[in-house]
DNA sequence: GTAATAGTGTCTTTCAGACAGTATAGG
DNA sequence: CCTATACTGTCTGAAAGACACTATTAC
């Protein structure tokens, strides 16, 4: 069986203008896109979200997206385009950002309206402006992500790193809690195949800036030394400026040279994270 | 911005029945589920595939899948039930099969008849028998795949390990040789930092029949051996059961062990497939 | 000066892969 | 007998991690 309209069974609590809706016609199920937007602003994750001004989950904080607009776009572009709204970035500054499919979440319960699919978009972005300029941007910022690791976080917004736990009411509006938690965990596991932690940088960068990429995305300290020489060694991954960078902010010591990403889009060996006891 | 009824822009080409519609209601793109159910049958790999009925694609392979039932299943729930329609099996024989998400395809242009998303599974079976008691079943059969290795095949139908080179006509109706190169891709990799070998394999198993698996879907030799300790020395992979396989269809040597899976759900440390060179 | 950092060298442990060797089965 | 296979032992090279060391900068 193949894409085929399928008779739609009648179900309590439709709407009227459901009745004079073509039974012969596709089965009524919404596509949405939403984006998981990460970024590092002064080496702390951050994601983008929206307050949602309509219930459902009124003044909840969500994952920005939208629909997809049917016969005009593919799911990259229409994940594409909202990124560029919601950011107010031009397509110059887009080529710059990672667009990833993360998965769908399709749940019939998940929007209490209707049954909604979203198909769920994983982004890498460089430091960006704070979005203000564009249209929907209205109500969206960047806001701080507690990472995977344990420890308290003080100022920061607490935002789940795992499933919410039992009792605990949920973070996000819909089910977005889940889908941020799953873009961390893949997040994670993209830096130790992927050369991707580049993506969160500027396009010229030091050793110890992806170090710090690393740690907070992975949420743990890095041997600086071994990390050096294991980057520098897999090859692909990074090629030398001969520049070296003009040093801002640290406390002391030699200036770090800068580097650009190679051409690798993967890295092999992999860079394995620490073994999680 | 989050799901929310979009006000729908006319196009031109709709059908009649569209001019009635509620512009306030959700944009009209349809969800699927497709099914990439990869099996072992004499030691080589085999996907099901259905042969078209009607147009568009009449007459081609396809991928078997259906319509999400709107409000009453979520995705994986429907995934579960297109496979079991497809097989004819019952829910205990559907337990023993592994079936996970693998992506969405959403080209507006996918399907000549509407935009259409499909949400793909990749789903791993054990040796099944031929499908044919079911009712949506009456065309569907599990079709040798040509793995990602190079050479000829001989009397197995070309099926593409890649997507599908340009001039050439594609084997499959849609996308889906793009969708089976993906699984295939996905598979691969699965076996490489995953148990889920063990789900193309009875409940008890010897390690060369493991590695039979392996050397299938990774389509290279792989150093008995090696493999051998290897297996043995990843924690929670394989238990022991303390008997022997009675042995059938080798060539001679002593009787292999029978193994069971393992609790671990991730390979600790992974089993890295050869360097492709 | 003091402290922190960049980058390199070295040692140990671990592990993958090559190879050999022994025991057990089918023909 | 011969051959193929299961499984184990051993060696080697590659790589990760721990540690030490030097050089260079901010304060």
């Amino acid at each position: 069986m193949t894409p085929q309209p399928a008779p739609r069974p009648a179900r309590p609590g439709e709407q009227d203008w459901l009745a004079d809706y073509d039974p012969r016609a596709f089965t009524p199920v919404a596509v949405t896109v939403d984006i998981v937007a990460l970024t590092l602003r002064s080496n702390r994750l951050h994601v983008l979200l929206v307050e949602r001004a309509e219930p459902p989950y009124q003044g909840y904080l969500a994952l920005p997206g939208g629909f997809v607009r049917a016969g005009q776009e593919g799911l990259d572009q229409a994940a594409a385009r909202e990124l560029a709204e919601e950011t107010g970035l031009d397509a110059a500054a887009l080529r710059r950002v990672h667009l990833e499919q993360l998965g769908s979440y399709g749940s019939p319960d998940r929007d209490p309206r209707m049954h909604i699919v979203s198909v769920a978009y994983l982004a890498f972005a460089p430091d960006l402006p704070d979005p203000q300029a564009g249209g929907d941007a209205a109500s969206a910022a960047w806001t701080p992500v507690a990472g995977p690791r344990g420890g308290g976080s003080g100022d920061r917004v607490r935002l789940p790193g795992a499933p919410p736990e039992p009792g605990e009411p949920p973070v996000l509006a819909f089910d977005h809690d889940q889908v941020l938690a799953d873009a961390l965990d893949r997040a994670s596991a993209k830096l130790e195949y992927t050369p991707l932690a580049t993506a969160f940088l500027e396009p010229e960068f030091t050793v110890p800036e992806l170090r710090a990429v690393y740690e907070e995305i992975w949420g743990e300290q890095l041997h600086a030394g071994n990390f050096h020489r294991k980057v520098l060694s897999v090859p692909g991954f990074v090629v030398a400026t001969g520049r070296t960078s003009s040093r801002s902010g640290t406390r002391g010591g030699p200036r770090p040279r800068l580097y650009r990403a190679g051409g690798a889009r993967l890295l092999q060996p992999a860079l394995l994270r620490p073994e999680r006891e």
